[in-house]
DNA sequence: GTGCTAAAAGCAAATTCTTTGCGTTTGGAG
DNA sequence: CTCCAAACGCAAAGAATTTGCTTTTAGCAC
């Protein structure tokens, strides 16, 4: 945990100018077309040149991958309910929704479409790290919990495999997805 | 299935210009980084002007897309094993690692990258049909054979999961998926 | 076959985006 | 305070994208 985003020390210029245009970015992107958004216009709405952008993130991918990435981050912990069971639904019920709605599902895609496994990597972890507190919760009231790779495999992917390639799952389909992964406990090695 | 590909009927002149454009882009993904690809170079390396393709496909993504759905298109029918769980742990292990080569993985976020969810949809397909020929042949040796969404849920989705998004499973861990999916039978809806 | 038509391709100019060299500013370190 | 390296702005050069117009082509009716 050295690093905070994808910028230098916090207060420089170099601080302000990203924080000025990832919001230039979500601006735009709230009020255009994710295809009519272009570096110039970003420039433009942050109060930079073009070039400074260019020479940052290289193209217009990256910087719309940062910023998802960013938005991505969870921004409060999973919901308590009591059990580790009911933890798990919830947080996935509201995970499934939060990525099928169309930004969700754009931010994704943006993700995904910049070089290099960076981004990817880092939303799989914030995802890990949610699942990972339920987990740690359930271990505390002695209860029994799945494998951390256990509910990647069998809750998180097919809910992020069918909004990328298919149709986005409804409750009723996550809620059996995390009944499927407590039911199969032992088996994993 | 009115519909081939994307091209209107087929020997026309239409074809024959996506049929090269499709055979330049092949050819220069094969010689070159994608990040070098434009689509001036696709022109003139399929002996083509721009516009035409800019019109037909309306960008890089688009083009790409297209192509890598083609590609990603099989080819074969599932090899036969001589019970379902065998013929789904080979094609699952074969799957995973055609996805999981550079190549693959590239295919794939063009695929993703492109606008609209039709060629996400088709590799869905794609996959689903093969398990459908597998699940086919178990029913007629009047073998159990899981629910075709569990086989997706279950296996297909943490495999392109993991490509997409953290490190790609290795044969045991594909393995150990299939395992999982047979264990779990009935409980789906 | 001949001529007609709509769809698609070519061409080229206009526009917009991207890259790059160079000078200037800025925040931090000595 | 002074210096330095990193980052930015500016502007010109280079590429890519868009677009209006013309030409070609394949299919169809006669």
């Amino acid at each position: 945990m050295a690093e905070r985003e994808a910028g230098p020390r916090p207060g420089g210029r170099s601080a302000r100018v990203q924080a000025s245009v990832h919001r230039a970015v979500r601006a735009l992107l709230a009020r255009m077309d994710r295809a009519e958004v272009t570096i110039p216009l970003v420039a433009a709405e942050a109060g930079v040149t073009p070039s400074t952008i260019y020479r940052r993130w290289g193209e217009l991918n990256e910087l719309l991958a940062d910023v998802a990435v960013e938005r991505l981050r969870p921004d409060m912990v999973p919901v308590e309910t009591g059990s580790g069971r009911g933890d798990l639904l919830a947080w996935a019920e509201q995970y499934a929704e939060e990525m099928s709605s169309g930004l969700g599902r754009e931010m994704i895609r943006d993700v995904l479409a910049a070089e290099g496994a960076a981004g990817p990597r880092r939303c799989c972890c914030y995802a890990r790290q949610q699942i990972a507190v339920i987990a740690d919760r359930a271990a505390t009231r002695g209860e029994a919990f799945p494998d951390l790779d256990a509910v990647l495999d069998g809750v998180i992917a097919p809910i992020l495999f069918r909004i990328l390639f298919d149709e986005a799952l409804g409750g009723e389909r996550v809620g059996v997805l995390v009944e499927g992964v407590f039911a199969g406990f032992g088996r994993r090695a």
